[in-house]
DNA sequence: TATTGTTATACTCTATAACTATA
DNA sequence: TATAGTTATAGAGTATAACAATA
């Protein structure tokens, strides 16, 4: 068995860490940094990821229900009372009973929810825009495809 | 002012959310797919993604101190005791006064420590290459290049 | 029996601030 | 004064289980 002239293990410094060959390791790298990015620019705009998504889905689908809005949000019903009563606070979103299902709240933007939402949006945007300024067009797509895929291997 | 013929907003179902065309959102849904895969794997070999990351890289940097390594993961020192701690009891790593400043405690990894990191990576290569079995080598390798760009945004 | 929204509860992850012992 | 490790504490974010109202 041979071995090679060190003296002791504090003199091996690989060129590159074992975890970095891992695809799951350089994701979460990646999220922190654009998620940071996202609540130092939207955090003005009073918009956490999760209002921002669950007010954007309301907009965009109005009458959704609860549990449905959980669902396309990947969480649990019970998760998303706190988000709804929050945005319901602020006049963002009404919670309305559907007269053919009396158990269900389906949800409703407000003006001002909808107002919000897209003043937000293009926050979000120009946020990404900034960011992703040394990606090309190409790239960002590309990007846009692989993430799609991995989020396809969890169907 | 146009409008277009619908009966009530509830029939405004587009083709795509605006959420969907944003990086961020694509990475966080993309990250919590192979954290909840990497999760089940590990969770056998009892290491959480944090406790999997650390003890790595006491392994491949043998006397790293803890103020260097929660640096390398991105995290406040605060936040590596825990950690250390539970890698500790279980005979992983261990804290070793340095003489030449006695304020620090260098991070040795064990016999045990170098072992279980070592199956659990081959472990972790598995879950990896079991999950994105439907990618091609160069999608991969186009996937890690991309992400490696993101995390150098925050540099 | 099953489902919707809700509450209670707990656990993980992380950050901030203050402490101690060293430098 | 500054730094390494630590402790205390608090805040997100999320999950599970159980409940009332309704189907």
């Amino acid at each position: 068995m041979t071995r090679e002239k060190r003296t002791s293990d504090a003199d091996i410094v690989p060129a590159q860490p074992e975890l970095e060959e891992f695809i799951g390791y350089n994701l979460k790298r990646a999220y922190v940094i654009v998620q940071s990015d996202f609540r130092r620019v939207l955090g003005e705009d009073g918009f956490s990821p999760r209002a921002f998504s669950a007010l954007s889905l309301v907009v965009q689908y109005p009458n959704i229900t609860q549990t449905g809005l959980a669902k396309m949000l990947g969480i649990e019903r019970s998760g998303l009372v706190a988000i709804v009563d929050d945005l319901e606070q602020r006049g963002f979103v009404r919670r309305t009973h559907v007269p053919s299902d009396r158990r269900v709240q389906a949800l409703l933007p407000t003006k001002a929810g909808a107002k919000a939402i897209a003043d937000a949006t293009d926050a979000v945007r120009a946020h990404e825009n900034t960011l992703f300024a040394s990606f090309t067009p190409e790239e960002r797509s590309t990007l846009m495809a692989l993430l799609l895929r991995v989020r396809e291997l969890g169907e």
